[in-house]
RNA sequence: GCGAAAGUGGCGGAAUUGGUAGACGCACUGGAUUUAGGUUCCAGCGCCUCGCGGCGUGAGAGUUCGAGUCUCUCCUUUCGCACCA
């Protein structure tokens, strides 16, 4: 064995070994449970960022971790490869997209692999391939021809500039990013999944997910936002007919207090208002502009306008004025929304702007209303009726009881159960994305493209210009015959969200090459996903569609008849939602004010001698820079570290070793090279300790290790040490298995080789303890640190390899102690502590603890009120 | 604005079921070895105090024999908000 840890060959070894032996090709034996662990599959960006490194490694030390415990494990790899960057990527460098986007899954792969992913690459998927979109196609048209896909118009981002869709990334401040143009709303058409239709499935099934994050499913549940109210309608008369606006709300108790109703500017009777009146028109137009991002409009001033029309109460029938506001949103409800503005903040302030009356309809505690400032309890459901007539002392049950019938008497309303939750616009007016499979003919109408004619391949050798698709200035792409009728017709122009893809790859991962369909027999065997790790950026929407997505196929028949799968609900068991990966940020500040950001890795913190930073220089000119907060890793702040840097210098195990220890994988991690370096030292502490512990090994030439394992009488220091072994593997088990929290994990192997260091019995006994303390070591630390493990094995264990080992078991017998320290309290502060035997009585413990000089002291010679005994914890004298 | 989290030494974090606050690591200080620097090893390290002791988990209240942990109010930070992925 090396004296010196030198991770370069010894990574370079276990990752050559791995590939050889085929060590994780998994394959549907049924000998074994079997475990489908999977990371969310990286955008191929360019190369590899700490974010991933950081989910692949909890992904891979799961996965390496059960392997251990006996599964059957599948972990696959690939790549979201459609997007919006690759679009950008090629327009700034001239490069088709898809050109930019192989050249990265090549870099980025041979990045991942160095990490020592235990990954079956034979299952390899790219969403941006034939062979993949395909079955996305396939399943599009299955979709569409059962409802679930249909048109309609919706709001979209336009740059009336570059006369191009922007996403809402792309609309800075209410303008274009490279055009600068205000961007206005523009209605287009465009397809959508039903998702609406699933909403109740969706919220219903969360209660199955109980390997979730309680506050992702409690997000989730808030995003479908399921509520119960009323939907109805004030009639009124315009242009001789008789019309009615309709209205939803979930306070339909404040029904009374209503002074006026608000449209938005996109709403047919504002329309029809505008149409003699220049300054509503106006009003409209300038309600335009700005972006479709919901927390730009809830942020945005609150702004109306009078349409000068009229609707009737439908149960006073008094007059109440229809105003335009641009904060009602068209695609949520009815696009209008009753006004209480006694009982609604928002309307509060509305009306107070607009000088709109405001009437009170609720009491609580018989409280008046009084318009001065805004009171918590005007919006209290806690409250009852009143001066609401008939209604008057209804609570908000009955009230709502009371007016739903009196509306459906009218015929002008119902109770209705309503959905936040708006059907998933997919259309993509872009070209870097899986062309929607539909051909539009002018007799049949939107026609799905038949299965014998896909896929609809993507052209891969264009160039965008960032004006517009360039697939509709494509005829070769977009000229073709109905599937139909055989009349020339026009190919869908339009590709798909790339969230899309997204939603359904942890299937196909399930059959890879499969030609007959979206996934073959092979689904039944793995599905679902067992453990599913990802950022927690994705809490909602890729996680949502995701569900929704398992329904849908499951609705389709994809998985086939006749297995648990076909009616899998839920594609995920287990969810980890990891934090982000920050950093510190430095810069300098530029003559005109402008911040020059400078990445940590030239960066030289000074600290004064009780540890706190005075200072940073660069270290280039040896000058000082200013140190700004820790944020996020990202390019705007040039706070990024390069994992392959970190790779390069100490090793792939040093990086996950860091990234698993620095804090548990729900938190945010902060970056930090002295802490790099303290993995790193670790490692090297673990090498020299099996390192001296093997070539001592009496006499030369013999195996290291104890045959049989630790027999015989221990020493006292020899049974200590044992004993923390033992409930060390204990304590690993649960924190790798259950609790997820390797930070743990990793301290208590540290703590063990503390103890190891300062163990001094070298006789036989001793010396197979310290055998038996370091091979646990190493099987407990190869989930996160495999390619040290796997030299560390071969060298403790000559001729046995660590692919075949299993997880090490505590021993309960070896955890067993005689004497057990107590801590003494008097009045809940600690003043002591006794070590007593563990099977000490409760009143020779009561006696001892007041015997104790600390506790006469307190005591001063009086009497106690009560002693409070906590078994194996303490005592806790009450004074 | 709405929804979800988080806040503990100089720093990252630990404390799993209401029961020893600060495990483990980093930084820092002192020492040893080596000495060109580094590496390695030993010891110390929450704050105040000479000490006894007191204080201490974002702020303020509450429940309890006992609160980092439970309840309420507030503050700050982070994530998401439907066309970034």
């Amino acid at each position: 064995m090396q004296s010196i840890y030198h991770p370069a060959s010894i990574e370079q070894q276990a990752q050559q070994h791995w590939d050889k032996s085929g060590a994780f090709a998994a394959t549907e034996s049924t000998d074994k449970p079997k475990y489908y662990c999977l990371s969310m599959f990286p955008y191929p960006s360019g190369k590899l960022h700490m974010g991933h490194v950081r989910n692949y490694t909890i992904g891979d030390v799961l996965a390496r971790y059960h392997r251990m415990k006996g599964f059957n494990v599948m972990q696959p790899m690939g790549w979201d490869a459609f997007g919006l960057p690759a679009e950008n990527a090629a327009q700034a460098h001239n490069v088709p997209p898809a050109a930019w986007t192989y050249d990265n899954i090549n870099y980025m792969r041979r990045q991942l692999q160095s990490l020592g992913l235990g990954v079956d690459w034979a299952r390899e998927v790219t969403t941006c391939t034939p062979e993949y979109y395909r079955w996305e196609q396939w399943l599009f048209t299955r979709l569409f021809e059962m409802g679930v896909i249909y048109k309609k118009t919706s709001s979209v981002n336009w740059d009336p500039i570059d006369q191009t869709v922007l996403a809402n990334e792309q609309v800075i401040d209410g303008r274009g990013w490279r055009s600068g143009a205000l961007v206005e709303k523009r209605e287009i058409p465009m397809y959508f999944f039903r998702i609406t239709q699933y909403a109740d499935e969706l919220l219903g099934d969360l209660d199955k997910l109980t390997g979730w994050p309680e506050q992702v499913k409690t997000m989730q549940a808030n995003w479908i936002g399921k509520s119960f109210g009323v939907r109805f309608a004030f009639p009124y008369e315009l242009d001789g007919k008789q019309e009615q606006l309709w209205v939803y709300t979930t306070r339909a108790d404040t029904i009374m207090g209503v002074t006026f109703v608000a449209v938005a500017a996109e709403h047919p009777l504002a329309t029809r208002a505008a149409q003699n009146n220049p300054e509503l028109t106006a009003f409209i137009e300038d309600c335009k502009h700005g972006g479709t991002a919901e927390a730009d409009m809830a942020t945005m001033e609150k702004k109306g306008m009078s349409t000068g029309i009229f609707v009737a109460h439908p149960l006073t029938g008094e007059q109440v004025p229809v105003w335009v506001g641009n904060y009602v949103l068209m695609g949520y409800g009815e696009g209008a929304v009753m006004a209480v503005p006694a009982h609604d903040e928002r309307d509060f302030g509305f009306a107070k702007k607009y000088n709109l009356p405001i009437k009170q309809s609720i009491a609580v505690n018989n409280e008046t209303f009084s318009d001065v400032a805004w009171q918590e309890w005007y919006a209290s459901k806690e409250g009852v009726c009143a001066h609401s007539g008939k209604f008057d002392g209804l609570n908000y049950d009955q009230a709502i009881d009371a007016i739903s019938t009196d509306l459906a008497a009218l015929g002008l309303g119902e109770k209705k159960v309503q959905f936040r939750l708006r059907d998933w616009g997919i259309s993509r007016q872009r070209y870097w994305g899986c062309p929607i499979p539909i051909i539009h003919c002018k007799t049949c109408g939107d026609v799905p493209v038949p299965d014998d004619q896909l896929p609809v391949v993507l052209p891969e050798d264009v160039v965008p210009d960032g004006a517009g698709s360039p697939l509709a200035k494509m005829p070769e792409f977009y000229e073709t015959t109905c599937p139909k009728c055989g009349a020339a017709a026009r190919r869908e122009t339009d590709t798909m969200d790339t969230f899309v893809e997204s939603s359904w790859y942890y299937a196909r991962y399930t059959s890879p090459g499969c030609t007959t369909g979206l996934v073959d027999e092979r689904a039944q065997h793995w599905l679902p996903v067992d453990q599913y790790i990802g950022g927690i950026e994705h809490a909602i929407l890729h996680l949502l569609y995701a569900r929704f997505f398992q329904k849908l196929m499951r609705d389709v028949g994809v998985f086939g008849d006749a297995t648990q799968v076909q009616n899998l609900d839920e594609p995920f068991k287990n969810l980890i939602t990891q934090g982000m990966v920050i950093a510190p940020t430095f810069y300098r500040e530029a003559e005109n004010g402008k911040k020059l950001w400078i990445n940590p890795a030239e960066v030289d913190v000074q600290n004064d001698d009780k540890g706190r930073p005075i200072g940073a220089t660069l270290r280039a000119d040896g000058l000082p820079v200013v140190i700004g907060g820790t944020e996020k890793m990202s390019k705007s702040k040039n706070n990024g570290v390069d994992p392959q840097a970190i790779i390069d210098e100490f090793g792939a195990d040093t990086a996950r070793l860091f990234m698993m220890f620095a804090a548990p994988p729900e938190q945010s991690l902060e970056w930090s090279d002295a802490g790099v370096e303290g993995s790193f030292r670790f490692l090297k502490r673990v090498w020299k300790a099996a390192h001296d512990h093997v070539e001592k090994s009496p006499p030369a030439g013999t195996p290291p290790f104890v045959k049989g394992g630790v027999t015989g009488d221990l020493s006292a220091e020899a049974k200590t040490l044992r004993r923390q072994l033992h409930l060390t593997i204990q304590k690993v088990d649960d924190d790798i298995g259950r609790r997820k929290t390797f930070n743990t994990a990793i301290a208590a192997n540290m703590e063990l080789l503390n103890a190891l260091a300062k163990f001094t019995d070298t006789t036989p006994v001793g010396r197979a303890v310290a055998q038996e303390v370091l091979e646990s070591v190493a099987l407990m630390l190869n989930p996160i640190v495999p390619h040290i493990g796997q030299a560390l094995w071969a060298a403790l264990r000559p001729g046995s390899d660590m692919l075949d080992q299993a997880y090490p078991q505590a021993d309960q017998a070896a955890m067993v102690q005689d004497e057990i320290e107590l801590m003494i309290q008097v009045n809940g502060k600690l003043r002591g502590s006794i070590t007593v035997a563990k099977t000490t009585d409760k009143a020779t413990l009561e006696q001892l603890a007041l015997a104790h000089e600390a506790v006469q002291k307190q005591l001063a010679g009086a009497q106690p009120k009560k002693i409070i005994v906590v078994p194996g914890r303490l005592i806790n004298i009450v004074a």
